[in-house]
DNA sequence: GTAGGGTTAG
């Protein structure tokens, strides 16, 4: 073999290994003159993309006397790699603008990079695939396996579909992949059709769907798909279908249930695989068992980013903010870098703990030091921070100025700060602006309505109120989920004919005696209906986290905590209920709300009442 | 040199 063959195939090999090893290998290629010897320039390329090396994959592309199809495509897959979209597209408009004509290989990583950039850049996906439509690669099945991707990604999967239909000959991937893209996007009888179809009924196959479907919020059948796979005798020879149903269990909140496909994961002998333990730490996380989240944490021989971010993310949405932030400065000693999401639930526990110049110097370090560009929620975090600390002129300040669009749920937060601070005169400005956004959320009309009313301002109190009228019919039921370990319970509110109605009542009556001689009187605020205060208590009596806690004073095992999930927010009347029970019984109740964790415990709340 | 299934966000 001669010399240039040997150094071939050994970049090859780099490709897999370490940086280090095709930067060596780059020094001896340069030394033996070989560094224009074809195919060496290319392969050395994509040596350098797939270690992650992409500042020197585009020193080496700029460097190249000669561009053929082959170095394009490499230098676009080294910026999908490294998570660099956009880079790839304003590359491939250098390309383009040259009069280069791309082959289905370039194709393949144009799409992936838009899909990469998400559903913003629709209109660029598009335009990518209408060009390949024309080019004389069209009928290529793999970049139209990456176009159904895309779509899916998009939350089109209608159009995968045209594509997919499209397809000569099917293979394994473009049936997983239009799978997943159905499962994804939420439409599972679609996924479960082709599921049923196909001839490829493999581990792929049975993970795309099984984790779409966790994505799509869809556990319940997740789940049932997962104990069917088992059933089927697939043997699970790669752990990436086990990390979506630990999530699964984590979405759900269902803590029994994921202690036991902790125990599945054991016996398939996967415990060590490190984002099976990721998926583990968020799982107890979510679960309101930080110990068990923790000791996995620790047990890990090696940790990554997100390791190190669940865990941080788990501790703050248990109100330990403190703690939070010192995992993180640990997360740093130990060479880990931080991105984007460490920096959401680092300055959200800031916000909870009203650590007002810390959190923005999270938020300076994360642009400054982390070259993180700020998304929305980063900024609705800081912002957040900001109001709630009562820094309401610098809130408002950034709101308005902010490069990205806040949404109804920002403002909204925003408005809630100044009715808090008791500021009447930024509440109505504010109140203006979300009132124009026509909210969505039924809480944003209540709290529009309790401004306008605050202020006296009789009129636009009851445009609101005929606003949420017509939104009312569309509101979701409020329920609560208690986990028993034996299988679950769900309450709706003002729910009536559970068999133990009796009992339960008894219970909460009981209870709301020994309320009112501790000084309860009960909030209505968050009743939206026009009625009398004895009828708005009465609503209140019956919200479903409610009769949950009670049912569980009854049926769960004397000592234990009692783990509640509830699909809406708590309301502020039942959250001082819910103290009040916690004192009284001297219980430990935990409940995660739509947007919270809330963990009561002697009279106490972790999320220090700010919700 | 291109395509599919996985873990972290309020």
């Amino acid at each position: 073999m001669s010399l240039a063959q040997s150094l071939q195939s050994q970049l090859c090999s780099a490709a897999r290994q370490s940086p280090l090893l095709a930067k060596k290998l780059h020094a001896q290629i340069i030394k033996a003159g070989l560094n224009l010897h074809e195919p060496i320039p290319n392969t050395l390329l994509n040596a350098y993309g797939k270690c992650g090396l992409i500042q020197d994959a585009l020193q080496l592309f700029d460097a190249l006397p000669r561009r053929d199809p082959v170095a394009w495509a490499s230098l676009l897959t080294a910026c999908n790699l490294s998570n660099r979209p956009h880079r790839a597209l304003s590359i491939s408009r250098s390309l383009l603008s040259t009069g280069f004509h791309p082959d289905h290989f370039v194709f393949a990583s144009l799409v992936k990079a838009c899909a990469n950039l998400g559903v913003l850049h629709v209109k660029q996906g598009k335009q990518v695939h209408a060009r390949f439509f024309l080019s004389p690669f069209s009928d290529d099945d793999v970049v139209k396996s990456s176009l159904i991707d895309m779509y899916a990604k998009f939350g089109l999967p209608d159009y995968g579909r045209a594509v997919f239909d499209s397809i000569s000959s099917l293979n394994s991937i473009s049936w997983t992949t239009m799978i997943s893209g159905y499962a994804r996007s939420g439409r599972k009888f679609e996924a479960f059709r082709l599921f049923r179809q196909t001839p490829y009924r493999n581990l792929f196959a049975w993970t795309a769907l099984i984790s779409g479907l966790v994505q799509s919020g869809n556990g319940v059948d997740a789940f049932h798909l997962f104990v069917e796979m088992r059933h089927e005798g697939i043997s699970v020879t790669d752990p990436l279908v086990l990390s979506s149903v630990v999530g699964a269990c984590a979405n759900l909140a269902l803590w029994e249930l994921g202690k036991q496909m902790h125990g599945v994961v054991i016996t398939l002998g996967y415990e060590s695989c490190l984002f099976i333990s990721n998926a583990l730490i968020d799982m107890y996380a979510k679960c309101s068992d930080l110990v068990a989240a923790k000791y996995i944490f620790c047990e890990m021989c090696r940790k990554d980013v997100v390791s190190w971010t669940s865990i941080i993310v788990g501790t703050a949405q248990h109100g330990q903010a403190e703690e939070a932030l010192a995992l993180y400065d640990e997360m740093v000693l130990a060479g880990i870098k931080p991105n984007e999401v460490t920096f959401v639930g680092l300055i959200h526990a800031c916000s909870h703990a009203g650590l007002v110049s810390k959190g923005r110097t999270l938020f300076r370090t994360m642009v400054e030091d982390h070259g993180i560009s700020p998304s929305l929620q980063h900024y609705t975090c800081l912002l957040d921070l900001f109001s709630r600390s009562g820094h309401l002129d610098e809130a408002e300040n950034l709101i308005r100025t902010m490069p990205v669009n806040p949404d109804e749920p920002t403002w909204a937060a925003l408005l809630s700060s100044c009715k808090r601070h008791g500021n009447t005169q930024m509440a109505v400005r504010i109140a203006d602006h979300l009132l124009n956004l026509k909210p969505e959320d039924p809480s944003s009309y209540i709290l529009l309505s309790n401004i306008y009313a605050g202020a006296g301002m009789w009129e636009d109190v009851s445009k609101v109120r005929k606003l949420m009228m017509t939104l009312e019919a569309k509101k979701a039921p409020g329920y609560s989920c208690i986990d028993l370990g034996k299988g679950s319970h769900v309450f709706y509110a003002g729910e009536t004919s559970h068999p133990m109605r009796d009992e339960i009542i008894g219970l909460m009556r009981e209870l709301d005696e020994e309320m009112r001689k501790r000084g309860y009187a009960p909030d209505t605020s968050s009743v939206l209906h026009d009625m009398d205060q004895q009828e708005k208590e009465r609503q209140l009596f019956w919200h479903s986290e409610r009769l949950a806690v009670a049912y569980g004073l009854l049926k769960a095992v004397p000592g234990t905590v009692i783990r509640i999930v509830k699909n809406l927010r708590v309301c502020g009347d039942c959250h001082t209920v819910l103290k009040l029970i916690s004192a009284i019984t001297n219980r430990e109740i935990y409940v995660r709300d739509a947007k919270r964790y809330h963990h009561f415990k002697d009279g106490n709340c972790s999320c220090n009442d700010f919700w």
